[in-house]
DNA sequence: GTCTTCACG
DNA sequence: ACGTACGTGAAGACT
């Protein structure tokens, strides 16, 4: 123990420059310096954001100070209003799309960690007066940035200035005490009284009639201030001095409202405060959301950051990126080089696969042909888009077993909000370095003149690959998403690969018997439709749909789209009895449907080994889901009895069977999980039906008296609360009124309270942190949460109740998959998983694995995961997907 | 390239 | 008064 107390340091040291931002005065000089016809696509109004931020940018630019910090007025009533009611009574003119982007202008200056001190009961002016009084004992300067002339009074010390807006976001003039003097006549500590005299517009405040800016300053200066002045109004003019006579009362009023108060309750002190490091991917997106496009620019500039940089990423590395390639094409010289790499950073190319020797300088060796033959890649790997590589040394007989990072998926799980991971992009993103785009000889564009070398192409990739892995690296273990990548998502790559690989088995026959049946049917109804309407038209055309219904058949629309009425079923649906069109045109719709998209196109995707290879996408949806595509094989139709028929012509390998395994009710479960409702839970664990005791519950009857019409209903509410549905919604869908489908929701949320909190807590964190976090701590940013438009927040909202769950199901499902392959494979088993829908495994299994695959996939489908809640699985055998069902 | 519609979990 | 359930991909029409 010392006897002495730790003796505050502040941040900075002495002689440092402190900016002191007004926030309302800049703002309201923003909105009014800019057009209010200034919007985002979605509506927002941005002009008081766009000069505010602008301003800022100049700010920094222009100062260069050491921290900046913002003061914003608190909505509580000061002491001002107090005591005068007129005083600012203007603010209640505040525009309502100034008063629409306070948020948003808030939300800037956290996004970019600039402290913000408030004082209850205060304004903005008076926290300044307070935080400049502090700055001076601290030895700092402030600068004092606003557009109110109140702030002079403060200019009383070599180390506090005013930078005054004078107009616009970049007119600004900086004034010492001598400036004040000069611009208004008296110093700065007789600016209140000076003030006080001729009166403040801003501030709603009359002065004395008759006294103008210049008599009020002769008089402070002559006189030394009020008192002076009013003991010698007897010197003065007649009219001057009844003036004065009359108005000494208000003056005197007027000098308690103007003078700043430099003492005022502060949350923080100068001294507490420190100048913040913002995340420049949090700054991006909020300049996204915005639209702030050339702002970004000058943005990077004057704050002095790479507009590249990821925030934390740490790579001083740019340039562009040159290899020197060594083309390598025995595998002995190949499997040399390797055993003297500790790990192997990869990209593949056309039948080769470029292999990073020494990044620093350039060397990379390139192996194809036969020198791939059987390459078995057992070091730590890194590579962007490893599935692709994979899949080629499968070709070859190879394989890639130690997946370290896919720098694509590296980005996705930093943010899985990115359009698009190209590795170009992303190397500039994180690195600041360029890729030379495809074919160009020396980072030079190219038009085609020249041919590189496939080789160089690939080494200048693989190169990429070395450099980002190291950073990627660093930001997934900042992120908390280090597990996530190496436990599962890397992992995941290969299972996919090999999925991928194995294609699922499809019988060309069987589908062609239905693309014909269908294309019959779509001829029939088309004609049929025809005759109706008395001329032909393209029915697949809404344009021409929307004519002949709404205009020349005159039925009464529906809802209304961007571009005219709708047609779509569930409108369609409603019309069917005002004109016989409608009923075939239901029909033909669903047919066509079918025989376009899964008749035609399933059969354009059947590949020469007779199998469909589509590809799983491990970056695309933003909840953690994966998504198929090549064709999609995550939507094969199995509500309709003529859509399920597709699933009798996906077939195992000969001699197998096809194992398909679902979770049953897996969102559910998370949601009882994650909400920790006792009432769900126990629905849960009573092994009774999960539906039949919500329904019992929610309409406060006996399980045993629950009709088929409840238990649909409650089935309903269930899963539409996974997405944030309203009454509204729930009406639309159960074909019931908005107010008896909000009995049945509010009736919901009472048998099952934790559901409610559950959600609106989700909100709260996801707006708190800027992100969701799943259970497996997979993150997704939703900026949307801070908009202020009600219609984009109210979706943002959705979104992150439901990225909650969703993402929890598709983490689960993630774990199951790699371990089952894991296991498969640890057991020498034949069966192999060949398709995944979300929550649903295909294997194909030979007969004499059948009870041990059954097994397997139960267990560890129904371990994967360990919720307050028990996961279930339905199993079921069959010589094709439709039929193997239990 | 965008819009509309519709298939799935 | 607003608009009204999350997440995908594909086909066809239209610009």
């Amino acid at each position: 123990m010392t006897d002495t107390l730790p003796t505050e340091v502040a941040a900075l040291a002495p002689g440092s420059k402190v900016l002191l931002l007004d926030g309302n005065s800049l703002a309201y000089r923003a909105f009014f310096a800019l057009p209010p016809d200034l919007t985002t696509a979605s509506g927002q109004h941005t002009n008081a954001v766009l000069g505010f931020t602008s301003m800022l940018v100049n700010l920094v630019k222009d100062q260069k100070p050491d921290m900046v910090v913002a003061t914003f007025d608190r909505p509580e009533p000061t002491f001002r209003h107090l005591r005068n009611p007129e005083y600012k009574a203007q603010r209640d003119k505040t525009p309502d799309i100034l008063i629409q982007q306070m948020g948003l202008i808030r939300q800037l200056v956290d996004t970019l960690k600039i402290p913000t001190v408030y004082a209850t009961g205060f304004e903005a002016d008076d926290v300044i007066g307070t935080l400049a009084l502090q700055a001076r004992e601290l030895g700092l300067n402030a600068v004092i940035v606003t557009g109110d002339r109140d702030s002079y009074q403060l200019v009383n010390d070599p180390h506090i200035k005013v930078m005054y807006n004078r107009r616009g976001v970049s007119d600004y003039v900086l004034y010492d005490e001598a400036g004040i003097f000069e611009k208004t006549g008296v110093r700065p500590a007789q600016y209140p009284e000076y003030a006080a005299l001729r009166g403040d517009t801003s501030d709603n405040l009359p002065g004395i009639a008759g006294v103008g800016e210049k008599t009020a300053a002769k008089l402070i200066t002559t006189y030394g201030g009020l008192d002076g002045i009013f003991a010698n109004t007897a010197s003065q003019t007649p009219k001057l001095r009844e003036s004065l006579t009359n108005g000494e009362a208000l003056a005197r009023a007027n000098v308690e409202m103007m003078r700043i108060v430099t003492d005022c309750p502060v949350d923080q002190n100068l001294v507490d405060l420190r100048p913040g490091t913002f995340d420049v991917d949090e700054v991006k997106r909020f300049f996204d959301l915005l639209e702030f496009r050339t702002l970004w620019d000058r943005f990077t500039e004057a704050f002095g950051v790479n507009k590249n940089d990821a925030g934390g990423a740490t790579a001083a590395a740019t340039g562009v990126l040159e290899a020197e390639v060594r083309v390598v094409d025995s595998a002995f010289e190949l499997a040399a080089l390797l055993q003297s790499l500790d790990h192997v950073a990869l990209a593949h190319g056309d039948n080769g696969l470029a292999i990073v020797v020494d990044a620093a300088t350039g060397d990379v060796a390139w192996a194809h042909g036969p020198a791939i033959d059987g390459l078995v890649i057992d070091k730590p790997a890194w590579a962007h888009d490893a599935k692709s590589a994979m899949r080629l040394l499968f070709a070859h007989g190879g394989d890639i077993t130690n997946l370290v990072i896919d720098t694509a998926i590296a980005a996705y799980l930093i943010d899985p909000a990115g359009d698009r991971y190209a590795l170009g992009e992303i190397l500039t993103k994180y690195t600041g370095a360029t890729l030379p785009a495809v074919g160009s000889p020396s980072g030079q564009l190219d038009f085609g003149e020249t041919v590189v070398d496939p080789a160089v192409d690939a080494a200048r990739r693989a190169l990429a690959v070395a450099r980002l892995a190291p950073v990627l690296l660093e930001r997934l273990a900042a992120d908390g998403v280090e597990s996530l990548n190496r436990d599962m998502e890397a992992p995941l790559v290969r299972v996919l690969a090999r999925m991928e690989a194995a294609g699922v088995g499809v019988d060309a026959v069987v589908l062609r018997v239905i693309r014909d049946h269908l294309v019959a049917e779509c001829d029939r109804l088309t004609k049929e439709t025809y005759s109706i309407v008395g001329r032909e038209f393209n029915v697949n055309s809404t344009l021409q749909l929307r004519e002949i219904l709404f205009n020349e058949l005159k039925l009464v629309p529906g809802k209304k789209g961007k571009t005219g009425y709708s047609t779509d079923a569930a409108t369609l649906e409603k019309l069917r009895d005002q004109h016989p069109m409608v009923e075939l045109l239901l029909q033909y719709r669903e047919v066509e449907k079918l025989r376009s998209t899964y008749g035609e196109g399933l059969l354009n995707e059947v590949q020469s080994d007779g199998r469909i290879h589509a590809t799983f996408n491990q970056t695309v949806a933003r909840t953690g889901r994966l998504s198929s595509d090549a064709p999609n094989l995550h939507n094969i139709p199995v509500r309709s009895e003529t859509g399920r028929l597709f699933r009798t012509a996906f077939v195992p390998a000969a001699g197998c069977e096809l194992l398909v395994a679902d979770y049953n009710q897996v969102e559910l479960r998370c949601i009882a999980h994650l909400a920790n409702d006792p009432g769900l839970i126990e629905a849960f664990t009573s092994g009774r039906d999960v539906h039949t005791e919500t329904a019992s519950r929610v309409f406060g009857v006996d399980a045993a008296d629950v009709t088929h019409e409840m238990r649909a209903k409650a089935k309903m509410v269930s899963y539409g609360l996974a997405y944030g549905m309203e009454a509204y919604g729930l009406g639309q869908r159960l074909g019931i009124p908005t107010g008896e489908a909000a009995v049945i929701l509010n009736a919901y949320f009472d048998a099952f309270p934790n559901v409610k909190s559950y959600m609106e807590r989700t909100v709260v964190e996801a707006l708190n942190r800027g992100y969701t976090e799943t259970l497996f701590g997979r993150r997704r940013p939703i900026p949307e949460l801070m908009s202020d438009n009600f219609r984009v927040r109210q979706a943002a909202e959705r979104q992150a109740m439901n990225a909650g769950i969703q993402g929890l199901a598709a983490d689960i499902f993630k774990v199951a998959l790699v371990r089952l392959d894991h296991e498969l494979t640890a057991r020498k088993m034949a069966s192999r998983l060949v398709l995944q829908v979300h929550d649903e495994v295909i294997l194909e299994v030979p007969p004499h694995e059948h009870d041990a695959a059954v097994a397997l996939v139960r267990d560890t489908m129904m371990g994967a995961a360990d919720l307050t809640v028990p996961l279930d699985v339905n199993l079921a055998f069959g010589p094709t997907w439709a039929d193997a069902k239990a």
